[in-house]
DNA sequence: TTGAAAGCGTTACCAA
DNA sequence: TTGGTAACGCTTTCAA
């Protein structure tokens, strides 16, 4: 009826040696390994992972917890996770902790105590002090994909450095009236946009444009960005040419909004995004790519390595992005190449 | 060290007293109760949860099974389910089953052998006749949110039903050359699409349209309704004047590539989509709302009724749809209204 | 190379 | 109302 005696009583040996046999550990002969293997496969054994666990101390399943599923960022990593787990066989339970709700808490101090997985892959989480805590002090490894401190290891690209780049690249179509588009302060996403935002600040500071430099708070997914966007273009005598937007949802939200409003994409307005969405093609999007999926598989990597060694030291891995040019960016309108002149001898 | 063992000893009663306090069940004076509790929470004591399967049979965590994250449906059906499991304690370990990949076949072949979980709910899996005989067979219940044929207990909308009613309304805008936009058949999806198609045909047909029916196939994502529509409407000639999506997604590209190819929504081309999608409201998107969070709420529940009571039917549940009325859609243009009483005509 | 037996941390039955 | 004890199904010493 149940389980490894079955089988190792069809096999004709005792259960410590089917284990062996099946598990692959210690010493067992071909012949014996041979006849279990058989057995097992003709009873369809499937060792319950219940009793395994209690056993072994592991469970071969690995939790992840993020604030969204529904972003285009959230989910490109799930499925990087999901399939960088299945592949070793881990399974992956998923914990929801949308900030500010009674199911995040309830995540913290209920689900993540009872332990239920080997490690912790936190993404996009931000988690505050107490939060940090909980995480730290539940004894299992946990690795982060983007933001939560230095108190983990961490999978991320170089926010401050692609946002830099982003208006880098406007700067050098001549663009002087830069502005960017993101979370405000206190909005989620809170560190990775900050990050991007004083990266904008600084390539504006560098190109001497700091006093063109503006912030259009908008909240940071396509609807916010159309929002933000509408608002913004209505005015048409302080209407940026060119505009860094924090992510590619609210860059696409920008164009869709500009479109709305007869500006044209990109000779009335330049848009840069950063993430390489699956619809930026759609939108002839220029934007700094980041892959996602790649960094979900990595933090699989990583967790793993803290798994075999627990004493390893803690890492910052730093994901490579890439300028992909599109047709959302161009050069500055002629009529205005006068200014743009004006601004590098300014800039030098 | 470990348990409720350290628990008893600290309140001064047995294991088995203990463990009757805690799990609620069997007779505990409340007096014991009290200290056990007390006990408990001074040591911070959580159960072993594989201890606990081991020894009831049940892992309090439910299994989902999708075959997408990154979609618009399958997420929030997703954040539907992990809000009601969360609030009744449950974990949920997901499997991401992409149709036609080896991580399927091992999910099926592996991940659900093991079953790690009390009850299954597998969204719009549409799974192929072994894949059936494989979820069946594990022992546990499972529930459907779309898509799994007749076999298990399932909850969707009438996919019919709501197809027909976009048509309609089409129709009643006086509309006559109305094409439906959505997968082939062969594509995933497949079951769905195929009932909204003929729901689609259906109201032609019952409007006397059934010579103007026309079924552009599309991938089933918003750069496939913006591929497709491209292609569909760049022949100004044989251009529809009113356009049936799929699913809000398709429909959303349909106006994207509208808008770029210059031609007006509504004034010149009527879009109707179903699902009411967070980007439907940007779009100011006509569409055919439907809650899939709402769809995961009752899966769980579902599950729940099964769990308790294995010997229940199994049940199909509709979920209800509405039409909402924005500005994507208007009454075909007056030059050809004439065409329009026509087409009244013979339909009575 | 194999087997016996002692856990792993709970629950649940049966007496007391 | 409580406690002792046998499961639950597997792994892992330790001897043989």
């Amino acid at each position: 009826m149940s389980g490894i005696a079955e089988v190792a009583r069809l096999a004709g040996v005792s259960k410590s040696t089917a284990s062996r046999a099946l598990g692959g550990t210690g010493y067992v002969s071909d012949d014996t390994r041979r006849r279990v293997m058989a057995a097992a496969s003709s009873l369809g054994y499937v060792p319950s992972t219940s009793a395994v666990s209690l056993a072994t101390g592991r469970t071969q399943n690995i939790g992840v917890v993020m604030p969204y599923v529904n972003r285009w960022f959230f989910a490109e990593v799930l499925e990087g996770l999901q399939q960088s787990l299945l592949q070793r066989g881990l399974d992956l339970t998923l914990y929801d902790a949308k900030p500010g709700t009674d199911g995040r808490n309830r995540i913290f101090e209920d689900f993540l105590a009872r332990k239920r997985f080997d490690g912790l892959i936190a993404v996009g989480l931000e988690p505050d002090h107490d939060e940090i805590d909980r995480l730290l002090s539940i004894g299992r490894p946990v690795v982060s994909v983007v933001g939560s401190g230095e108190e983990t290891t961490v999978v991320e690209i170089d926010d401050d450095y692609v946002a830099r780049r982003a208006t880098e690249h406007l700067v050098a179509l001549g663009h002087r009236d830069i502005a960017f588009v993101g979370g405000g302060v206190t909005t989620h996403w809170a560190q990775v946009d900050r990050r991007r935002l004083s990266g904008y600040f600084g390539a504006m500071e560098d190109a001497g444009l700091s006093n063109h430099a503006v912030h259009i708070v908008s909240e940071v997914t396509m609807p916010g960005g159309y929002a933000a966007a509408v608002d913004a273009l209505g005015d048409v005598r302080n209407r940026p040419t060119a505009i860094v937007a924090t992510c590619d949802e609210v860059a696409i939200g920008t164009i869709i909004a500009a479109r709305r409003l007869g500006v044209q994409v990109p000779s009335d307005l330049s848009v840069i995004g950063i993430d390489d969405h699956e619809f930026a093609d759609m939108f002839s999007l220029t934007t700094l790519r980041q892959s996602p999926r790649e960094q979900g598989r990595v933090a699989v990597q990583l967790l793993l390595e803290h798994l075999d060694d627990p004493s390893r030291p803690m890492r910052v891995v730093r994901m490579p992005s890439q300028l992909i040019v599109r047709n959302s960016t161009a050069a500055l309108d002629p009529r205005r190449s006068a200014v743009v002149i004006d601004s590098r001898v300014r800039g030098e």
